[in-house]
RNA sequence: UGUAUUAGA
């Protein structure tokens, strides 16, 4: 069984949905009896290739068939429905986790924010986060993910503002209550190319400026969304001086 | 052996 499911990761990695579904079908041919890791690893595969609705016939198949649903197939399913921009069937299952678990856990959450966030129900989307939030008793709290999820679909969404509100507020607490930093490249990333991307080009360098602040390095993602705001304004100086804070970029040679 | 953001070309 172990075997077959490594073959099925597999599949998933090289984002071959097809191959991986019909691994169940020869498992249970050769008399193997596929199990939860199996048709967690066969939905992950769907997700990664936009097939939820492969995904959700795979997460009915598991009922049909008496095996237990846990939370590895049933998150990975609403994963796949977010990656779709699937967000009713994506809150079902959420639901149905609630009332009838198994309990979800943070992973159901972010991935059904990000179902939210990419079917287009950014409110919705931020308020959930925001729910996390102020009530830790029936929630898991938000971590990195749920943060960059809503961080990312608001920048992107030309909310560049709410975004910097919001990414500010959480680096001041976790400084304040001195926990580990929840922030990390993506949360800034996101950011500046949402403020790039509207030609707040001092707002963009200003969250750089936070960026290193607590101790997160600019990557090339980051360098290429400044320079893409100053070429918006066409301040090519600007740009052209951007360049030339990157790490190596006087020994590259320009 | 299995699940979430990982980028906007």
């Amino acid at each position: 069984v172990i075997t077959y499911n490594a073959a099925i990761t597999a599949c998933g990695r090289g984002k071959r949905w097809k191959p991986a579904v019909e691994l169940l079908q020869t498992m249970r041919t050769q008399g193997v009896v596929p199990d939860t890791f199996s048709y967690s690893a066969a939905i992950s595969a769907c997700k990664k290739c936009g097939r939820w609705e492969a995904a959700l016939k795979l997460l009915r198949e598991m009922q049909k068939g008496g095996l237990g649903r846990d939370r590895y197939c049933l998150n990975a399913a609403i994963a796949a429905c977010a990656s779709a921009g699937r967000w009713q069937p994506a809150v079902k299952i959420l639901r149905e986790m609630e009332t009838a678990g198994p309990k979800p856990d943070v992973f159901s959450y972010s991935s059904v924010i990000d179902a939210m966030a990419e079917g287009g129900k950014l409110n919705m989307a931020l308020n959930t986060l925001l729910e996390m939030r102020s009530n830790p008793a029936r929630f898991p709290v938000p971590n990195t993910v749920c943060y960059n999820v809503v961080l990312k679909a608001l920048s992107y969404g030309g909310r560049w503002r709410e975004a910097r509100a919001l990414l500010r507020e959480v680096a001041k607490g976790s400084l304040e209550s001195e926990t580990p930093d929840v922030l990390d490249y993506l949360s800034y990333n996101a950011v500046i190319w949402g403020c790039a991307a509207a030609g707040e080009v001092g707002k963009a360098f200003k969250t750089r400026g936070e960026m290193q602040d607590c101790g997160i390095d600019a990557d090339a993602f980051t360098y290429e969304a400044l320079v893409a705001a100053c070429g918006m304004t066409g301040n090519w100086e600007a740009a052209e001086a951007t360049v030339l804070t990157m790490p190596g970029a006087t020994t590259g040679g320009v």
